[in-house]
DNA sequence: TGCTCGCTTATTTTT
DNA sequence: TAAGCGAGCA
C-alpha cells in the first residue's frame, strides 16, 4: 500500500491521528531489541539523547523509533522530520524504514541532510531572504571563483590574502549561523582587515545571481524562522516528530535550526542520536558542545544510553575504551559486549614507512590465504586506515608491487572531477535562464578565443545594463564590442547555446540526447580526444558514466537539482580489494580486520591538530583514535614506524602517546620482524608475557604513560596505582641503557644517552643533534669502531 | 594563448 | 619530494 502523503503544512489538517493508524497489537520492528534500545524505541514525547557508542545499533534503533511512531498512529509519515548528515546515511535510513514498514516510506519527504531539507524549504520561501525560488546552489568550486572576483574588485593582494582563507572565514561564520551584519569586529577584521566587507560583498554578489552556498541554505532558513513566527509556528505543528542523526557533528547553525523547529508551544518532540565520542569534525564547525549540553538546552530531557556493543570483541572494545577514557569532555559510556574475547589487538613498532607498509602488506596477504578455511579473511572485509592522505601513498606503492588489490575510498569525488564540472557547466547554462557562473566557465573551454579580455568586456555590459552574463554577452555581440575574431566566437557559442536550449525545449525532446549533442557540439568531447595526455582517456569515461547517470532522471533540471546536493562517488568497482581511506573517511563502517599504521606523536595524534587547538584538539584526535579502533570487529593491529621520511628528509618519531593509553591487557606487543635477532639481545620473537613483566618491573613506573596516568589521576580523583597500565614497547631494550651510555643510530649514528623516560631515550648525537628515539631502535656502542 | 619554469607549501573534507 | 600555482616568455 503506497499511500501519497502530502508535505505541504498548509495543507494541514487537525484529523485525530488515532483514526489514521490504529495501533497494531504486535510490533514486529520491537523485536530483537535490548532493553536500551527498546527504551530509545518506545520513548517518544519531548526531548530524548540517545548516546550511542560505536556498533551499538544505533541505525536500527532510530528506524525501530520512526517504525513506531507510524505504527502506533502518533505521527503520519510526512509528520515526522528526520536529519542525516549525508546522503549515504539518508538512503540507508529510508531503505531500511522501508523493511519495516513497507510503503509508507514513500510518503517520508521530510528524510534527507540538513542541505536537502534545507532546500527544500527555502524554494518556498525564497522571497523572504530576497531570492527566486529557483535559486541556484554553488558547491565550494563555484564559491571560490565567485570570492577570487570579490576579493579583485576589492583590489586586495591575493598573494598575501588567498580567496582560500576568505572562504574559509566565511564557512565559519555561516558555520556559527553568523550573517555579514552579525559577525563580532575581532573577526570582521581579518584578512587585511576586509574579512567583514568582504563577506558583505560576497552575499550582495549571491543575491544578484540568485543562489546560496552551502551555508546559506542553513543560515538563510535560520533567519526564515527567526523573522517570521507564523512560518516557523506552521512547521512546529506539523513536524510533530523530529529526529536527528549523527547529533555529535552539528554545527551551530544546525543546532539553531533544530531549536527553533523543536522548541514548540510545551517544547517539542526532538530525539538527537549520537555519540561524542566520535566526534571528530570540529574543524570542520562541528560542536562537541552540542551534544554535551543537550540536556541543559533541554530541561527534562531523557538521557538513554547504547552501551552493547554488538561489533567488536571484548578486547578490542577494551582497548578502545582504554584510549577514550583519557578524553575529559565526555558524557561517559562504557561499551561492552556478550561475546568473548577474541584476539587482542597487535602492536608492532618498524624501523622506517616502508618496513610499516610491507607488513601490512604481508598480513594482508596472509589473512585473505585461500588456505585459511573459515579463519580466512576476504580483501573486502579488511581495511588500512591513515590519519592523513599521504600516508596512503606508501601503501599503494607496496600494495602495487606485491599486485595486491586495493581500493581507495574518499579523494577526489566524482562531481568534482575537473571533465564533470565542465561538463555540468555546460548543462546548466542550457538548462537554467542565466547561470553566470557556469557560463564563465565554460565560455573558453574548450578554447575557443575568448580570454579575459572578452571576459572583461562580458561582465562590464552585463554589469551596465543590470543584466546576467549570458545576456551581457548578447549585447556584446549586438553593440559590436570586441574584435571581429572575438566577436565571431561569442556569437557563434550563444547560437549554439539558444540552439541547445530550444532542442531541450521540443516537445517529446530526450534530455540524455541534448545531452550528448551538447558536449559533442561544443567540441568538449573533441578537447579530450585530442588530448594526449595520461588523463584524457578516464577523463572521456567519465564523461560517459556522466551522460548515462542522466538517464535515471526526468529532465536536466531534476538532474543538476540532485547532483548539487549529492556529490556522492562514482559506485564502486566490484572485485575484492582491500580498502585504504582515511579515518575521517571510515566512520560509520566496519571490518573483520583493521589495519591503524603511523600512530607516531605528531602524525597522530597531529601536531597541528595539537598546536592550533591545544587540548580540544588532542581530545578530538583521540577520538579519532577510538573511531579507527571501533571500526574491528574481530582484529585489529596498531603500527608506528620510528623513521620515517617526510620531505625527503628523514625524521624520526616517537610512538604515539596513543600508545601508552591502550590497556596492556588487551594488547600483544609483536617483535617488529627487521630486528628480530639482530636489534636488541634476545633472539627470535619476545613472548608477550615477557614483555609484559619486563614492562612491570622495570620502568613502568617511569614512563611517560604512568606519569600521565598519575597526573590525571590527582585530577580526577581516579586511578590508583594499582592499576598501572601504560604500555612499554620493549622494556629489555631499555633495561639495557643508562644515562652516559654511547650507542649507535642506523639512520643518526652515533650519540650518547642524556636521559632515560620509559622506553624513550634522550640522546645527543654526534651529527644529528639531540634527539629523542625509541630505545628498541638504538645499538650499544660500546663494540663498534670509533 | 599556451607552455614552462620556479617558487611555495605541505591534515582531516558529511553538503 | 611532489604538486599546484602564478609569472613570464615564445
Amino acid at each position: 500500500m503506497t499511500q501519497r502523503w502530502t508535505d505541504d503544512p498548509d495543507a494541514f489538517e487537525e484529523a485525530p491521528l488515532s483514526q489514521l493508524a490504529a495501533p497494531r497489537p504486535r510490533a514486529p520492528y520491537l523485536d530483537g531489541l535490548n532493553p536500551a534500545q527498546r527504551k530509545a524505541v518506545e520513548t517518544t514525547d519531548g526531548a530524548v539523547l540517545v548516546l550511542a557508542g560505536a556498533g551499538t545499533g544505533k541505525t536500527r534503533a532510530l528506524t525501530a523509533r520512526i517504525a513506531h511512531l507510524l505504527a502506533s498512529g502518533k505521527a503520519r509519515p510526512n509528520e515526522v522530520l528526520s536529519v542525516t548528515f549525508t546522503n549515504k546515511a539518508a538512503r540507508e535510513m529510508r531503505h531500511r524504514i522501508g523493511d519495516l514498514v513497507g510503503g509508507a516510506v514513500e510518503g517520508m519527504p521530510w528524510l534527507g541532510t540538513f542541505h536537502a531539507l534545507c532546500v527544500k524549504l527555502l524554494r518556498r520561501h525564497a522571497e523572504i531572504v530576497d531570492l527566486k525560488s529557483n535559486f541556484g546552489i554553488l558547491d565550494s568550486d563555484d564559491q571560490l571563483r565567485l570570492l577570487r572576483q570579490v576579493v579583485q574588485a576589492a583590489n586586495i593582494d591575493e598573494k598575501r590574502w588567498p580567496p582560500r582563507m576568505l572562504a574559509g572565514l566565511i564557512d565559519q561564520w555561516k558555520n556559527r549561523g553568523l550573517g555579514p551584519e552579525a559577525v563580532p569586529a575581532a573577526d570582521a577584521a581579518l584578512y587585511a582587515g576586509a574579512g567583514g566587507a568582504l563577506y558583505a560583498a560576497y552575499q550582495a554578489r549571491l543575491r544578484t545571481l540568485n543562489a546560496c552556498d552551502f551555508g546559506d541554505l542553513l543560515l538563510h532558513c535560520v533567519k526564515i524562522f527567526q523573522n517570521n513566527p507564523d512560518v516557523l509556528d506552521k512547521y512546529r505543528r506539523w513536524f510533530r516528530y523530529i529526529l536527528v542523526d549523527e547529533y555529535q557533528d552539528t554545527n551551530v547553525a544546525q543546532y539553531m535550526w533544530l531549536r527553533l523547529l523543536a522548541g514548540g508551544v510545551q517544547g517539542g518532540n526532538i530525539c538527537c542520536v549520537g555519540d561524542d565520542d566520535q566526534s571528530i569534525y570540529g574543524w570542520r564547525g562541528a560542536e562537541v558542545g552540542n551534544i554535551l549540553r543537550f540536556e541543559k538546552d533541554f530541561p527534562g530531557a531523557t538521557v538513554i544510553r547504547l552501551e552493547q556493543n554488538y561489533r567488536s570483541t571484548a578486547h578490542i572494545l577494551g582497548a578502545a575504551s582504554g584510549v577514550i577514557r583519557a578524553n575529559r569532555d565526555r558524557l561517559g559510556k562504557e561499551l561492552w559486549t556478550a561475546g568473548d574475547g577474541g584476539e587482542k589487538l597487535r602492536l608492532i613498532g618498524h624501523w622506517d614507512g616502508e618496513e610499516e607498509a610491507r607488513w601490512v602488506g604481508e598480513e594482508l596477504e596472509r589473512f585473505s590465504r585461500r588456505d585459511r578455511g573459515d579463519d580466512r579473511i576476504p580483501l573486502d572485509d579488511m581495511a588500512v586506515l591513515v590519519r592523513a592522505s599521504h600516508q596512503m601513498r606508501a601503501f599503494e606503492d607496496r600494495f602495487l608491487t606485491i599486485g595486491l588489490p586495493y581500493r581507495v575510498i574518499g579523494g577526489p569525488r566524482f562531481y568534482e572531477r575537473l571533465e564533470i564540472r565542465d561538463a555540468m557547466a555546460y548543462f546548466r547554462v542550457v538548462a537554467q535562464p542565466d547561470d553566470g557562473l557556469a557560463f564563465e566557465r565554460i565560455l573558453n573551454t574548450p578554447k575557443r578565443g575568448l580570454g579575459d579580455k572578452a571576459q572583461a568586456e562580458i561582465n562590464a555590459r552585463a554589469r551596465a545594463a543590470g543584466a546576467g552574463l549570458i545576456d551581457g554577452a548578447r549585447l556584446v555581440v549586438a553593440e559590436e564590442g570586441l574584435t571581429a575574431r572575438a566577436r565571431g566566437a561569442l556569437a557563434r557559442l550563444l547560437r549554439d547555446i539558444d540552439r541547445w536550449r530550444a532542442q531541450l525545449a521540443a516537445p517529446g525532446a530526450d534530455h540524455v540526447d541534448v545531452a550528448r549533442v551538447i558536449l559533442d557540439e561544443s567540441g568538449y568531447t573533441a578537447m579530450w580526444q585530442a588530448d594526449r595526455g595520461p588523463e584524457a582517456p578516464g577523463r572521456l569515461e567519465n564523461l560517459k558514466e556522466l551522460v548515462k547517470a542522466l538517464e535515471e532522471f526526468e529532465n536536466l533540471t531534476g538532474f543538476l537539482e540532485h547532483v548539487s546536493l549529492v556529490m556522492d562517488n562514482a559506485s564502486d568497482d566490484a572485485g575484492e580489494k582491500v580498502s585504504v581511506m582515511t579515518l575521517h573517511a571510515a566512520k560509520g563502517l566496519e571490518f573483520r580486520a583493521v589495519f591503524l599504521p603511523g600512530w607516531e606523536d605528531g602524525l597522530f595524534p597531529s601536531q597541528r591538530s595539537m598546536d592550533e587547538n591545544g587540548a580540544k584538539g588532542l581530545e578530538e584526535e583521540r577520538r579519532l583514535a577510538y573511531v579507527g579502533v571501533t571500526r574491528a570487529r574481530e582484529r585489529c593491529a596498531i603500527s608506528f614506524a620510528a623513521n620515517r621520511r617526510i620531505y625527503n628528509q628523514w625524521q624520526s618519531a616517537l610512538p604515539s602517546r596513543f600508545i601508552d593509553e591502550l590497556p596492556k591487557a588487551h594488547v600483544e606487543v609483536l617483535t617488529p620482524p627487521g630486528l628480530a635477532g639482530g636489534g636488541y639481545g634476545a633472539a627470535g620473537p619476545l613472548s608477550p608475557s615477557v614483555l609484559e613483566q619486563g614492562a612491570a618491573d622495570a620502568s613502568v613506573y617511569n614512563s611517560p604513560g604512568w606519569r600521565r596516568l598519575q597526573s590525571r589521576g590527582r585530577e580526577r580523583g581516579a586511578a590508583a596505582p594499582a592499576e598501572a597500565r601504560a604500555l612499554v614497547i620493549d622494556a629489555q631494550a631499555v633495561a639495557r641503557f643508562e644515562t652516559g651510555a654511547r650507542v649507535f643510530h642506523q639512520k643518526f649514528g652515533y650519540g650518547a644517552v642524556l636521559g632515560v623516560e620509559g622506553d624513550k631515550l634522550t640522546i645527543a648525537f654526534e651529527k644529528a643533534g639531540e634527539k629523542r628515539v625509541l630505545a628498541s631502535f638504538v645499538t650499544a656502542a660500546d663494540d663498534a669502531p670509533c
